[in-house]
DNA sequence: ACTTAAGCGAGACGGTACGTCACGTCTTGTT
DNA sequence: AACAAGACGTGACGTACCGTCTCGCTTAAGT
């Protein structure tokens, strides 16, 4: 984003924006090399890192030219949301029956991505990358950080579904609370697996999820 | 000898190590150097964030010639970890009489760094890196991460001197649990800081306080 | 492709090599660029020497960047060759009536290209490098040498043609002595100008090539 | 030479000027460094050429300070020129009889230093830098050149001691002479040896005297 | 014996140039 | 107008030597 360059047309982001309804008069975008491209950056993301993924290697592997790459995507970063997001849209929360189970199996979920190498060296560095840039840091939260979110509240609605919250909390409140819980999932299974790098079992998750279920004060009956 | 090998060379790390008992025998390096160099690289990561952090620039900012720098850090990566590390080495946790208060106070003093311009853009990154790079990691977790959690093992003592826990749990279930907490804090505040882009306010602080200080099994007497 | 690879890549020195009849399918290389890194080496040559001559100096004063200089030439050796071989290609040897006459012109016209600053402090650091690198010295002779020794062949072909020498002598014999009569013209020119410091007057050439023209047994009629 | 330090006596060239008549108060320098140094050029010069040569690795090599060596010699080529040096100094000019064989002597000699690695590559690149350092041109005339020239010199004296030569010849005019001779002889061998890079065979020795002594108007009999 | 002064090894120091890499843009001809 | 190819200017990289500078030690000569 953010384009320093004269082109019209601020990077319309295409694989969110799908095909343009006026079709331009030219050739139209190949949509196979958007998928190589997305393919591509995945592949090297795993095998070198993101200091090692270079927008020319990207682009090689891809069988595609550099400026191809451009036209779609303004930098490194802005490719890599991309790439990492389509791991993030799989996300789904099946109803377990309790809210310990539903929150658990979120929590494994959540670890099994961050396990892929990929997920590993890609979403620290875009995290570090998105703290200067407030452009970054907004589609990182569209793209990576809002669907994961989603789960937790579809958690909720369960529970209150099932009758284990009061359906009737005050909307604001529940929102600071469902913060409070995204932010400790999230933070938290990050920090176990890519900082203090111990791995994440179903006994570490057990504990974890008894931990935050204790007392959430107005959020249980 | 053979400065054209290629040996890992283990980079001793000087400013670490304190001085050696058995006197160097050439010229000894320069203190004013070392010192001159890690406040370089605080002031030229808060100005100009980690992508923007050249060894170069250090080099000039502080007065010195690269090679200087690269005779003592073999990487950016691990000059940061140093200069970063100076700042958390100064956390202290003094008894303020509840094992809320000093849990509160662990996460206000955490928040607090994070806030640094020089904290934020630097401490994912070193994660991101370090995810790649066992030998970065470990590096950082004696720097960085260790004294932190050292602030949680105190609170814990604290807390059982002052009887609001057990003192005489099973240590290894004690370690199991101190990870767990401290994962937590650390994850979350991060994760809150840095991805939420939410602030950590005292309020916010109190109510995350009291998620973790719930049931705790086993800790709480 | 593979940039990354360490090929020797022969530099196929697009300048010496016309334009390639199959037209390569990126964008060409600048014409401009070329001529301009030839003219700044020269200039740089002439004022800074060989030991002074500095890659990145000759990108700077040609306009043009480090990349596209290496990307013609993979040494400082063989940039100089080509920068001054363009000087060597003017020599002519017009026919003067006589094999005393035409052998003076050619000793005058060499030692007058010996006196250039760029050429004095190149040619004999050209050489010396080409002592230990048989390719460069392959460059050397192609580029420089022989356009030399080639006006030494036009010599005796005027005056076999003016009936000063046999016509029939035989040709090995012969190319025998014209690279006794090379190699003592060049070196001789060298010796007195680079080595002794002395001046080629007109009045030494004269003394120079009545000694060279002495017996020649065999080759005057 | 040239020192563009603040060294009281201008780099004494201890080799070529002995043991200093007054002797210091201090400890004085060390005669074995003086041979291994000098040792350690020729051999580094031998196996990586001019321009593999550095101060650090012959001062390595000979076991010694980059000081110590700093302090004998201000720069690589008056330490090279030393080194080479020593090699001349054995020259010797035994009366072979006549002429011919005096300067076929001569010229085999010659041509027998300069297929010696660290002469081929050594000589041309001082002859490069003197062109552009008349104080380090100077110093290789003194040290390698002259006690070559001094060879054609006691050919003359020979030659006019056995009557080939006319002993009243004026000796501004001999000089002369005897210039362009010696330019001749050096000139041609280096030329033939090191830019055409032919051999120098007994047949050619004798074709090129033989090309000499021509006329030599005014010197022979 | 003791002082003095220089030589000596080691190696850190501020520099400069190196040759390579990736960047993001541009200019080709082709589709 | 998109595309593959690849040249282009830019700037950082990490290394190699440069010649100088501190260190602590050694080696004599002159007290």
């Amino acid at each position: 984003m953010a384009p320093t360059t004269r082109q019209p047309a601020e990077h319309p982001d295409p694989p969110a924006g799908k095909t343009p309804l006026v079709r331009g008069k030219g050739r139209p975008r190949s949509a196979t090399a958007d998928q190589a491209i997305l393919d591509a950056t995945r592949e090297a993301l795993a095998e070198l890192g993101w200091g090692g993924l270079t927008m020319g290697h990207v682009a090689q592997r891809a069988g595609v030219a550099k400026t191809t790459l451009y036209r779609r995507w303004p930098s490194k970063s802005e490719l890599v949301v991309d790439a990492i997001a389509s791991l993030f849209d799989q996300l789904e929360c099946a109803d377990r029956g309790s809210l310990q189970a539903d929150i658990e199996a979120v929590v494994a979920r959540f670890a099994e991505l961050l396990t892929l190498p990929e997920t590993q060296t890609a979403l620290l560095a875009l995290f570090a990358e998105g703290s200067r840039d407030p452009q970054l840091r907004r589609r990182i939260r569209e793209r990576i950080v809002q669907p994961q979110k989603v789960l937790v509240e579809h958690g909720r609605a369960n529970a209150q579904a099932r009758g284990e919250m009061d359906p009737d909390l005050d909307p604001a409140t529940a929102d600071e609370e469902i913060g409070i819980i995204f932010d400790t999932i999230a933070g938290t299974v990050e920090h176990r697996l890519l900082v203090s790098g111990e791995p994440v079992t179903a006994d570490w998750i057990r504990r974890f999820t008894t931990l935050l279920l204790g007392p959430l004060p107005g959020l249980l009956r």
